[in-house]
DNA sequence: CCGCATCCCTATAGATACTG
DNA sequence: CAGTATCTATAGGGATGCGG
């Protein structure tokens, strides 16, 4: 999509489309959110193959939009570890209607992905789950 | 974004996203479901201002998808009826999540649209309530 | 006039190669 | 590891066309 911005807006839609509807976005918030992934080379080796300066792009927009924290990684002086704050985290059952929607009508989805069973066997406590890794944070 | 597809994948929200996953696909839906718009110049008008050549690549990739039908207005020779089917309709999910995400931090949602009160306070009553504009469509 | 499609052109999304 | 630079394909804006 062009990344184009459609503001002001009385529409909750469009908003929310101006920040996350575009083909790479939720994608790399299903890596932060569902798959736990924290670092500039965890998303690009995702299996969708994002570009590196789609990447950067996207990760800096949700900076600007308060979606992502950019903070060092202790453990290793020269990467950053972005991490999901809870306005991104709100956006977990937006996540989950989609994959709901996808499983229904994708016949090539993996079902032996452990995520996708536990999505369909109680999404509430997948959810809750979720939510946990990221009590700990700051 | 690049309406290139990604097929096949295992991921159920990269197989949603090839297919709704864009800056207009959800505004078109948002019109066909929860503002009942049939015709193409309904969705010419809308705010958002869609140009003609891409509501026409999109409703046809609707068609192909099988989210929409095409029929004859039986009203107007010369117009065509653009319907959601029920694949289309199970996508109701999906956009109420995203409303309610942009209700929270779009600063600038019209609350008095009659649709926004509904969602906030009877998000199920206000589904049937669509649900039931197409239970006598074909 | 209206409804729907097509053409043209430019801005930019994004793939690939390269860098501190 | 985490970006930049370059180049290309294409999404999409605006005008045009064409039948009723």
């Amino acid at each position: 999509m062009s990344m184009t911005k459609r503001y002001p807006t009385v529409c909750p839609i469009v908003f929310s489309l101006d920040i996350f509807g575009d083909k790479w976005s939720l994608l790399i918030l299903r890596d932060l959110i569902i798959l736990n992934k924290r670092h500039f080379g965890d998303f690009l080796r995702s299996k969708e193959r994002i570009a590196s300066n789609i990447l950067t792009d996207r990760l800096e927009r949700f900076i600007q939009a308060g979606l992502v924290t950019k903070t060092d990684d202790p453990k290793n002086k020269s990467a950053a570890i972005y991490s999901p704050t809870s306005k991104a985290l709100e956006l977990i059952p937006v996540m989950f209607s989609i994959m709901h929607w996808g499983l229904k009508y994708n016949p090539d989805t993996d079902m032996s992905i452990p995520v996708m069973q536990e999505l369909k066997a109680d999404e509430k406590r997948l959810k809750e789950r979720l939510l946990s890794q990221f009590s700990d944070a700051s």
